[in-house]
DNA sequence: GACTGGCACTCTGGCCGCACGAGTGCCAAC
DNA sequence: GTTGGCACTCGTGCGGCCAGAGTGCCAGTC
């Protein structure tokens, strides 16, 4: 592949996306220094196309970027440029003040929703990498108790269960029993020593045991938070006529939140950032949005993904950047707090 | 006012509400059996205009209702007709299979909007009309703890809090008397025991003691609770082209839940179904839309308030139906769960 | 062989003008 | 108080037109 052409290429993207409209070559010799006339830049751009990286609407139309075209400049143009200290101490303000992990997923969403104009996502913390902190038992009506688990990330996840018969003094045992088998280890762990556990409860809490275990089981495997902060929806006026490409789709994935997890958690290996562009995506009502995605945690520990959702025609580098900073800041904010 | 300006004012509403067009004096004759002709519909029409009710949005254009016009309507010529047997039954089944609070509140806010095709938002429960079930006392780290309030509506609320040197002895202490001052009673009772408590505490205790204690009041006087459901965010597409006047403003609204909440608690007298339209609307930014808005809860406790944002062009009649029937429906399902 | 200037061609978008139709207000008549 | 008629006003849609931007191709130049 030519360097002039992935210039080009460059030059269209960049162009594209802060214009919004289709590129022709002389407007592009016009604002970039390429060096040569816009007749060998059609040269370029008609090789372009051939390769499938650009498109023209129409004929006669300049051209825009394709998925392909897009792909290409995020692995291999993008020189994802470092936030600027005013925008790290930005970040460091917006978040400092944060009370508790609520306030502080808050205060991402609507940080990342600001920094990249785009909408928003932050998963609540998941719980596979944190160690259980507590079990509550707690009795709501004669037939219904509701078990509650607390982790180290700050986590509280809570559960009803149906439950006939049982008694204050009964829940306190189970209660002892269950913090006894948990506290102090992993999900996976804790998990384990669980399973083990309701063969070796006293006959009398057998039955109640083994309800609360398989529940409190569950809770622990469910790995996926199944919770989310969403931010920056009025930003989604800014696409005002593409209603139906853009707006809608992404409206109708945070209603169906179970998408938007699958589609963040998918997106996410390691620590990277993680950019899925239009038809990349696996669901077929978002295929001219992407997503810019980045787990976020403590080191190797992943906690949760993280990251916004938007139209193909984007800025990369600068959103690809945010959300870079914003996951490693709040990853580092939640170990420390 | 006279029996058939009334009659027009009504048959403009609907006709405008169903086509969203300005209707005009021929089509009224048309659609409804009025038993005058054009020209005396165009004299009546002329006196609403005067008195204010309709308007033209330009001159031999047919006239749209006025905020002034829909308030009227709704006071003196909405029929809120009830739900058929059909839509009570599709009510029922929608909701019987949630399992706990969280997936009742939003099963109902997507029945809400599915009914509608509105914007649809659902209170959490508040704290006032309920009475606490449990309290528990967590150790986060060496120097902060986790408050968890559990009431019988199910709800669980948490708040965190700085609290130097404390040991697992204390707060059992802690926790036992935090318990036997609240559990069982209502919000304000416990809230006065609870003022009370700090001074019984034994000296050990006394510093914590009171953190604490402060903490739970506030947990329990926070009168409308800060969290709600939201669902049929995709029916704003519906609103194609009035972007600025109606989509922005409304997920604006929605980003900012603490506004929101004020609109919907404000909007909230007794079990009755509240309609604000328009301008009546104290937030100016979303004076182009109307919310219709009811508490719901057992009988004459209200526990929150739920309802739908939409354009002040709305069918008001099926909406307040559905409103209401859903906030006496869900009302009746909490009770008895 | 790669680049360039020139040229013919093709679209889209905006603009103008026009006619149509819907709607009104008024007035005179019933 | 109601009605039919009439003149008037505008918004909307349609057709035609032009300008501008952009392309592809080709022949010439370095």
């Amino acid at each position: 592949m030519d360097d002039r052409k992935l210039e080009v290429l460059r030059a269209i993207v960049t162009d594209y996306v802060s214009s919004q409209e289709p590129v022709g070559s002389k407007a592009l010799v016009e604002r970039h220094d390429l060096g040569v006339s816009p007749a060998t830049v059609r040269n370029d751009m008609a090789a372009l196309e051939e390769e499938g990286y650009i498109t023209q609407p129409h004929t006669s139309a300049g051209r825009i970027p394709t998925d392909k075209g897009y792909r290409l400049f995020v692995d291999r143009l993008g020189t994802v440029k470092p936030l600027s200290p005013a925008e790290q101490k930005a970040i460091h303000t917006f978040l400092s003040g944060a009370a508790d992990l609520d306030d502080v997923l808050l205060r991402t969403v609507r940080l990342l929703a600001q920094v990249t104009q785009q909408v928003a996502i932050v998963q609540y913390p998941t719980l596979s990498h944190s160690t259980v902190r507590h079990v509550e038992v707690v009795s709501l009506s004669s037939s219904r108790m509701l078990l509650i688990l607390i982790t180290s990330t700050g986590r509280v996840e809570q559960r009803a269960l149906e439950l006939p018969d049982h008694d204050p003094e009964t829940l306190a045992q189970l209660r002892a029993h269950l913090n006894a088998a948990t506290v102090g280890h992993s999900s996976s762990a804790a998990a384990a020593r669980l399973s083990v556990l309701s063969e070796e409860l006293p006959p009398e809490l057998s039955a109640i045991g083994q309800a609360a275990a398989a529940t409190l089981l569950e809770m622990l495997s469910s790995e996926a938070s199944s919770r989310m902060v969403v931010g920056g929806m009025p930003n989604l006026t800014r696409y005002g006529a593409e209603f139906e490409t853009t707006v809608k789709p992404v409206l109708e994935a945070l209603e169906e939140q179970v998408v938007l997890l699958k589609l963040m958690g998918e997106a996410t290996t390691a620590d990277a950032v993680t950019v899925r562009i239009g038809q990349e995506n696996p669901y077929k009502e978002l295929q001219s949005t992407s997503v810019v995605a980045s787990g976020y945690g403590s080191q190797l520990d992943i906690f949760a993904t993280l990251g916004v959702l938007g139209p193909t025609r984007m800025d990369y580098p600068s959103t690809m950047a945010s959300v870079r900073a914003v996951a490693r800041y709040v990853g580092r904010f939640l170990s420390e707090g």
